[in-house]
DNA sequence: TACAAATAAATTGTGTGCAATCTAATTTTT
DNA sequence: AAAAATTAGATTGCACACAATTTATTTGTA
């Protein structure tokens, strides 16, 4: 028997939270990025994608928002949508600070060719359909309530 | 009543387990952020470190497998790890090939001031204790049999 | 109404993440 | 054993991801 119970137990890799998370999030995103390959998105346009066919045009800002990206990362995912003749950008004329997004007509046809994607996943993660939707759950409700620390200590 | 049922339904990034997946991780990365910081690790350098503590010193293909990262990513990151002197690159004498990564005494010493970095999560994700050990394992598990599709075929 | 504070994007700098390619060492074949 | 195939890392090129800073616009306030 080994003597007291390891204080180091918490930082082994299948025991933290953080590890299994981060592993299984690149390893889905390896998979979608063929099928994306073939709808010319990269993972990151998908998202973005994602959320104008869901919620339809906004803001740079409001877009953000919803999946938890800042400006450093969108405004340039964001040109290169506009390159790719998938999305508009619009300064607002209410309010010029605003950058409305708004979705081309080639940008609402891929949404058809997109619903391939999804796909993708058949077949290459062994859970079952009620693992699947525990785990997508668990996820949402964890996402709800991260709480990002004290660090709006510092906005004062 | 809407006529049929949408088939874009599955496009709505809370119906897809990759988004809930991709942001948790992120959020939680960020929480680590501060906390590593004060360690001198980044997040990836963090998981370096784990996996050497965990099954001690191994070559750079072992330990990549472990974590699911490539050479690609792996070989600048360790350089980094070696330039701030926590682990020692060194060619097998066996095989010219392997790169065999060591932990130094600073990097060993390290695993004590690391025990304050899992702690950074608590009160931040608002899980019970079980809902906790659920997602962990149906994380493990998918992340065990992913199976990446047919490229294999590529392999010839 | 000027001017300070706030706000949305854009920019900059650093650090991944990974496919594809290259290089050097080793193993397998002929 | 020499050539071919394999293998471990290193390199290159592209695309994020995000903190920190800057810029342009709007809002709040004296």
């Amino acid at each position: 028997m080994s003597g007291q119970p390891d204080k180091f137990e918490v930082l082994k890799l299948g025991n933290q939270l953080c590890f299994p998370l981060y592993a299984c999030a690149k390893e889905i995103i390896r998979i979608y990025r063929k099928p994306l390959e073939k709808i010319g998105l990269t993972y990151t346009q998908y998202i973005v994608m994602m959320a104008l066919w869901e919620f339809g045009d906004m803001s740079e800002k409001e877009l953000g928002k919803k999946i938890y990206l800042d400006s450093g990362t969108l405004t340039p995912v964001l040109k290169k949508l506009e390159k790719a003749c998938f999305v508009k950008r619009q300064r607002a004329k209410e309010d010029e600070r605003f950058v409305k997004i708004i979705l081309t007509e080639s940008g609402i046809e891929l949404k058809e060719k997109a619903l391939q994607v999804p796909q993708a996943l058949d077949g290459c993660i062994r859970l079952t359909y009620d693992e699947m939707i525990t785990l997508r759950g668990l996820l949402k409700k964890a996402l709800e309530n991260v709480n990002y620390p004290e660090n709006a200590k510092e906005k004062k």
